[in-house]
DNA sequence: TATGAATGAGTATTCATTCAT
DNA sequence: GATGAATGAATACTCATTCAT
């Protein structure tokens, strides 16, 4: 991976979360990241392959973040790091995720399994702790989670803080 | 108001809401309704125009959806009728909302003012009830409501009808 | 010949004499006319038949302004006429006169001809004074009252006036 | 500089310089010159953009043109260039100058002080052989000039010549 | 690996003109 | 005589992609 490719990768991740994939044309993407156009298209073949190569890690960044959920025995951490998932969101990786988000609102890329083991996790905890409903405890929690991410990534970490602990409250963990 | 226009803006809806403002060409548009390219520039100067033209109903269609909430005094009732507005939508509006979720993640055309009114008459309620930190639940509330309609619109209603019983019984209404 | 079509020859008038034939849409045109588009192609046909509508005046203007000149059998009185005459355009004819002037520049319409009679009538009264090359000199006096002409209808009457006297002492009239 | 660039140029020159900038459409300019559409805009970035590419050359071919009468000290030599100016233009610059003299009447792009530094030389030169108003005469060579340069670069050299050595025998150079 | 000149299909928009009423 | 809805060809400009060097 040589200098030039890290800095095509960089550049495209900022522009695609800010911008939106369609907006950022390959011209301004090449000049602000001080490449050639053609040099996109030598490493990547296609815009659709930059960004494919932009999103291949998404799996991984998942796992990183979701990893510690899914390890969990104890059904009240389960939740308890669930609820505290998006602030624990690296700010180096905004720009990642702001861009899943986008992509996921744009359609064709939006991929429900992706979120499907933390919700059975989810679920898992719940019954385990007697909920009536387990699974739709679950789909609720997860669409807590999603719109406060979605927030978060846009106002800033600040301006929802004070979501963490009334959520672990409401709980009850 | 001519049949064409109106079927400009039909079209322009239907194709907006699904494939998103940028992706939609206007010789396209123009086709599909029959209509001739230049006649959407007569009619709407731009296609920025086209697209407020469409918005323009947002204010009112908005006010259709949630008056009734705003209305009522029971803060059981309000809270209630607020988790059954997205299983209220008609579905001849689907097209309507699927454009305006579309474009608040678009950026640029997202106004959070817009549910302030619904926000503070929750936090009303919620206070009314004596919960804790009403200003939160309502918070979080609005986001279950905001998941609960996106998804609605992706999957359509059946997939998400459960979820109305579950929300009440959860809120004890 | 009805009060709709006369504003829209006085409007055309004024649009072509300032922007020019070619950058005035017969959009804008109706609209500032106060009349459909439609009328101005139901009254002259084409665009280009509005325009030639405009220039048929051309020739009963100029014989307006240079029959005097053709008229005078005393030819001092000829060359001061002459000389006279870009300082006596009626200040409500500068529009013809610098759509004229926009058309000579702009090829197709250029017609040398129009002024071949003051050119003769020039020579003739050259000669009659005794110039050595009476044609030249006519020649040349009709360049000077070309550019003092262009020259009036940029800047006004007022930035050009002290050229007449000039004119009038150097020719000794 | 690369072969297309310098053929676009070319191209470009000789349409604005016969049809007038307006007139002259991208997609046909770009077929005459045997290149893509898109070049164009690579290149120039606008339709403007190669207009000013052409037009900054003005600066330097007036100062070849013009510079020789400015350094010219001998008064009379100077009204004898200044007369010789429009018949020592290089016909490989017709179309350059017909391009200048076409947007003067086009507006916009007039600029007056061009001539400037010229109408000042031409004026000391008057003053200095004692005539009673050299701004006067300036202006009034100034206008000479101006014209036969137009009816030279309408009608050819040839149809013009003849002004010249009468214009010098008039100026008694 | 890297460049940058070049392409061609596509895009929003303009405009003179037609036509039913 | 007058309107205004509608057309379609033309226009300037964009953009992902190719290719010779």
């Amino acid at each position: 991976m040589t200098d030039k490719k890290v800095k095509i990768l960089e550049t495209a991740l900022e522009l695609f979360a800010t911008q939106g994939y369609n907006a950022v044309a390959t011209n301004k993407l090449a000049k602000q990241a001080g490449v050639s156009e053609g040099l996109i298209f030598k490493h990547f073949t296609n815009k659709k392959g930059l960004l494919d190569a932009l999103l291949n890690d998404a799996e991984r960044r998942m796992g990183q973040l979701f990893g510690p959920v899914l390890m969990e025995t104890d059904p009240a951490k389960v939740i308890k790091m669930t609820i505290e998932l998006p602030f624990s969101i690296p700010q180096s990786e905004y720009n990642f995720w702001r861009l899943q988000f986008k992509l996921k609102w744009q359609g064709e890329y939006y991929k429900p399994d992706k979120m499907k083991p933390v919700l059975e996790k989810l679920t898992a905890a719940f019954q385990a702790l007697e909920y009536d409903f387990p699974q739709y405890e679950a789909e609720v929690l997860n669409y807590i989670i999603d719109s406060v991410s979605v927030g978060i990534l846009r106002d800033g970490l600040e301006k929802h803080f004070h979501q963490k602990d009334f959520l672990i409250k409401k709980y009850k963990l």
